[in-house]
DNA sequence: TTGCGATGTAGAAATAATTCTACAAAACAT
DNA sequence: ATGTTTTGTAGAATTATTTCTACATCGCAA
């Protein structure tokens, strides 16, 4: 299938052979696509300043918990942008958390061409894509008790807050930081306590680090 | 080289390949030794409390950080036996670490048949055994700016508090725990902090994770 | 469209933690 | 032996944090 669009995506892979076949797949399915290749996360800002992008391929390592914060940062910069997170980690145990923080789809790594094409072409025309696999992952991850990230139950702002006070800052840097009362840092805290159903600094540190949402 | 003398191994590994061949090479070395192989933490405590071991090899996967608190298990019950790790990680991360732990040895999993043989009798007619390579590589990963152990500046109370203060337990739970006055303990934490050049709990708690002092 | 839960925000009062100072005992070095 | 540092301990005064209460806004479900 040749789909006659002119689509402008972005390749963010920091190994040149996956950007190469992502390229290749792009291109067989969109004709008229145009592909940039980034092999970092500075790189991808940059591009996204100069260059209006309809979709970012975005691959992930999870285990460096960090990289989610690049979604809200390339939102920023261009809200339209729809995110791929091509990841060859197991998905369900993040993908909520991706899709949460603004991901758009989900693809494993170890998908076939065929899929690969599928999800992207889907991802254009909805706006979103989860395999069906995926999906029932997520939901038996779910089922069989493994717990959701809690975190997820934060609030933007809630979420905020915990990183900062997780990164060990005080109430009054953090009041000062985000120019609130240094008693509304409190009261974040207790609700985030409350939520998190914890009661001290190293228990929210040990939910943050065990999510991998070191900020 | 046969050497004629009724050593006690205790062999833990989870691959069954590994211990065989470790057995093998240590039965080659120690005509008379008797090997025990276990495949986990829990058997190696069990053996320990049943049996007089010289010698354990123990393998450790160091990205699951908790595999050191073994070590004092082991030498809890039996303080005389010679622990030598023998792992497939880059030891110049982690090896000091694990001697300050109390481990008496460190052998590359990657080490040749010869080099093994040495390890081992060096670790029984020494009581320690380090490679050339293995001390070259810590001094420079320690060259290179890789920080010592600072706990080991602390005092036992001092480390007592701090362990709780990781716990996530305030100021006031403490005083009643050991019984002392709360300001006490604020006193502590202070000195605990300028020890450690830190000012926050989470920096403790982070340094205690890195040195897998967790309590 | 009404109403309710979640969110973002604070203040006053209460409680907890820190700072600074101090001192005796123990460990250490010369 | 003797002076010095480290360790274990606290109190008074100062700061920081928590608690409890309160309220406006926003989104969403009935």
């Amino acid at each position: 299938m040749k789909i006659n669009q002119e689509i402008r995506f972005l390749v963010a892979d920091d190994h040149t052979v996956v950007r190469q076949g992502l390229s290749m797949i792009i291109k067989e399915l969109y004709e008229k696509a145009i592909v940039i290749q980034v092999e970092n996360f500075v790189s991808i800002i940059e591009v996204l300043k100069n260059e209006p992008i309809e979709v970012l391929i975005l691959d992930i390592n999870f285990p460096d918990g960090n990289s989610i914060s690049i979604i809200p940062e390339v939102k920023k910069i261009q809200p339209e942008v729809k995110i791929m997170i091509f990841s060859a980690f197991d998905e369900s145990v993040h993908a909520l958390r991706f899709f949460n923080a603004g991901a758009n789809g989900f693809l494993n790594k170890l998908s076939e061409e065929d899929e690969i094409k599928q999800a992207i072409s889907t991802l254009v025309s909805e706006g979103k894509f989860m395999s069906t696999l995926t999906k029932e992952k997520i939901l038996n991850s779910y089922l069989s008790g493994n717990k959701v990230n809690p975190i997820e139950h934060l609030s933007a702002r809630e979420i905020e807050i915990a990183r900062l006070l997780v990164k060990g800052y005080g109430n009054l840097e953090i009041s000062n930081a985000l120019e609130i009362q240094k008693t509304t840092v409190s009261t974040y805290k207790k609700r985030i306590f409350e939520k998190l159903q914890i009661d001290n600094l190293a228990a929210l540190i040990e939910t943050f680090t065990f999510f991998n949402e070191r900020a």
